[in-house]
RNA sequence: GCGCCCGUAGCUCAGCUGGAUAGAGCAUCGGACUUCUAAUCCGGGGGUCGCAGGUUCGAAUCCUGCCGGGCGCACCA
């Protein structure tokens, strides 16, 4: 709807152009149709006035009016009028909104997608956590926003690929392995040893590493035994957090991993590719890809004096990687503690010959926890976690979902665990589910108490005139509007307030009006509301990963 | 010291590519269940949008400087 206005707009704004001397420049290049905060002013309205204004030195109101009563002549609005200082308010005939309905219905499933995406490759890495331990609920925030992030662009028309990159080489990897070895020897009574992960998970993969191997492993030389209980914790650790993110509904198309780019020897390639184009220099022995001159603090070693190559060198081959399979458009989403991290991997990517503005960095900030009164800041240093897997066993995965995506990621999140597992219309979630079961109830009635369905075409629209009716079926036909906004910043959080205001509307209308009735056309009438208003619910829960129950 | 994020109702946060009287949820107070699920609805109170300047028809939103909180500033990943 909101595209058939700036239409509208536009053609009255070209038909009076030729005239007036206006150009579509001097409107700053659009007509910005925005839908006003207050329902007085209208279902739209329009500043295009006092930007013309500014531009061609005339009084708004004066430009306004020629506007508005050029507009006034189109059948598409029932009134529209000039308030404040140049805007135009516009209502739009309540015929036109019962008739929109009919996107809904057409759509069906698929209401809410748009193709501003024109198919473009994209693809979306996250969590991407080291698989030294299980995932807390800070990587729970950032798998959700990614996976949701993913099905945005995917809804947005991208072509979109999401992707799990696992950090099984390094330094955290001995540690891992040297942990599981401590914990072993503890097990068979011997003198532990260092133990860099104190976590009581490895004294598991532990049991499991002895059983599995038998007791021996512990006299093989430490080169054998080290390399064997690095694998095995990791593939155990990594069964873990696979299993997890599962049950969370994150998915991934694929699991992406370090060692393999360090086996086929990608990674030496890259640097030499890049030391031929002179993104690299020599200093002390070691290699630094210059950075600091595309925007980082300074430039960062690529590999040491002594042969072996850094973290970032690997980084390189990964989005090499990525570029290399056509994706264009890159999403990282990374947790907060990153971020002096961004201007590097944008230096990086640019000196591999692509445009650092397509790589797309969205930080998650930290999540806390609240119970009983208290909250409590995630730490990993102090050993202050909560895992993902208890949260998810403690509050379920929808509210889970719901709860790490309705703030935007900039912000810390407070998780209230007791709200969270509250099963009342306190809880958002619940209270977006509870009006998608009262949709889907209104049908059991219809059917129980014999009203025949028929088809949307058949059914008279215009009977839809109650303001509540109105409103709802407005707030409706703005899920693609929505999700094209959180498509172009890259942030799911809208999705969850939209949803809100939806049930609220839809609760409202339920209260005050009677679906099921005596009067057939009106029960026709008001049942393709009901349905449009489940559609829409059930696409936007689809979109967050949320179930929509039938019954409650 | 430098950089990034945040500072909006008692609490947690939206709104920030500038728009009309600043919103939601929780909490609080008061109402509504012979009627399609009360997991619902209706209503009230609650604010110098951290502070001070600037930009303009208009600033919570943009710019500058402060103040406060978080997080970073490795040849770790």
């Amino acid at each position: 709807m909101k595209k058939t206005v700036e239409r509208t707009i536009k053609k009255a704004f070209f038909a009076l152009a030729k005239n007036e001397g206006w150009t579509l420049q001097m409107a700053g290049g659009q007509v910005g149709v925005t839908v006003p905060k207050d329902e007085s002013h209208g279902d739209f309205s329009c500043n295009l006035a006092m930007i013309l204004a500014a531009n061609t030195k005339t009084k708004p109101r004066v430009i306004a009016e020629k506007l508005s009563r050029q507009l006034a002549g189109n059948g598409l609005f029932s009134s529209v009028s000039v308030a404040g200082p140049g805007f135009i308010n516009m209502t739009v005939h309540p015929d036109h909104w019962a008739a929109a309905l009919d996107q809904i219905f057409t759509a069906g499933e698929d209401f809410g997608r748009i193709s501003v995406g024109h198919g473009e490759k994209v693809m979306v890495e996250f969590v991407s956590a080291n698989p030294t331990g299980p995932l807390h609920i800070g990587h729970g925030r950032g798998a959700v926003v990614g996976d949701t992030l993913a099905r945005i662009l995917s809804w947005a028309g991208y072509d979109v690929h999401s992707e799990y990159y696992i950090n099984d080489v390094g330094l955290q990897m001995d540690n891992l392995g040297q942990s599981t070895l401590a914990r072993c020897r503890e097990l068979l009574g011997q003198p532990a040893g260092e133990l860099p992960y104190k976590g009581d998970y490895i004294i598991d993969i532990a049991r499991q590493f002895l059983e599995a191997n038998g007791e021996r492993i512990m006299e093989a030389p430490l080169e054998e035994s080290l390399a064997k209980a690095r694998k095995f914790s990791a593939d155990k650790i990594l069964d873990g957090i696979r299993s997890d993110l599962e049950e969370f509904r994150v998915g991934f198309d694929e699991w992406f991993s370090e060692a393999t780019l360090h086996d086929s020897g990608e990674v030496e390639k890259t640097i030499n590719q890049l030391q031929r184009k002179g993104h690299i220099r020599e200093e002390d022995g070691a290699l630094w890809l210059k950075t600091g001159s595309a925007g980082d603090e300074k430039d960062r070693v690529v590999r040491r004096a002594n042969g072996v190559t850094t973290y970032l060198a690997a980084d390189l081959a990964y989005h090499k990687s990525k570029i290399d399979r056509k994706y264009s458009m890159l999403v990282n989403v990374w947790g907060a503690d990153h971020h002096g991290y961004v201007p590097r991997m944008k230096a990086a990517v640019s000196a591999l010959g692509h445009d650092p503005e397509k790589l797309i960095v969205r930080l998650v900030q930290l999540v806390s926890l609240k119970r009983g009164g208290q909250t409590v800041a995630m730490s990993t240093r102090e050993g202050v976690f909560t895992t993902l897997r208890e949260i998810l066993d403690e509050v379920g995965v929808d509210a889970t979902r719901y709860f790490f995506l309705m703030r935007s990621s900039d912000s810390q999140l407070e998780f209230d665990v007791e709200l969270a597992k509250r099963h009342s219309s306190d809880n958002p979630v619940y209270y977006i589910q509870y009006a998608h079961a009262r949709c889907c109830n209104i049908f059991v009635t219809a059917k129980e108490t014999g009203v025949k369905r028929i088809p949307f075409d058949q059914v008279d629209k215009s009977l839809l005139t109650g303001g509540d009716e109105l409103r709802l079926i407005r707030k409706l036909l703005m899920l693609p509007d929505v999700v094209d906004a959180c498509a172009r910043s890259c942030q799911p959080h809208p999705v969850t307030g939209y949803l809100t205001e939806v049930a609220a509307f839809f609760h409202y209308f339920y209260k005050h009006n009677r679906v099921v009735t005596d009067d057939e056309p009106l029960t026709h009438a008001r049942l393709a509301l009901v349905e449009a208003t489940m559609m829409v619910i059930r696409n936007g829960l689809e979109i967050l990963g949320i179930d929509a129950p039938r019954k409650m």
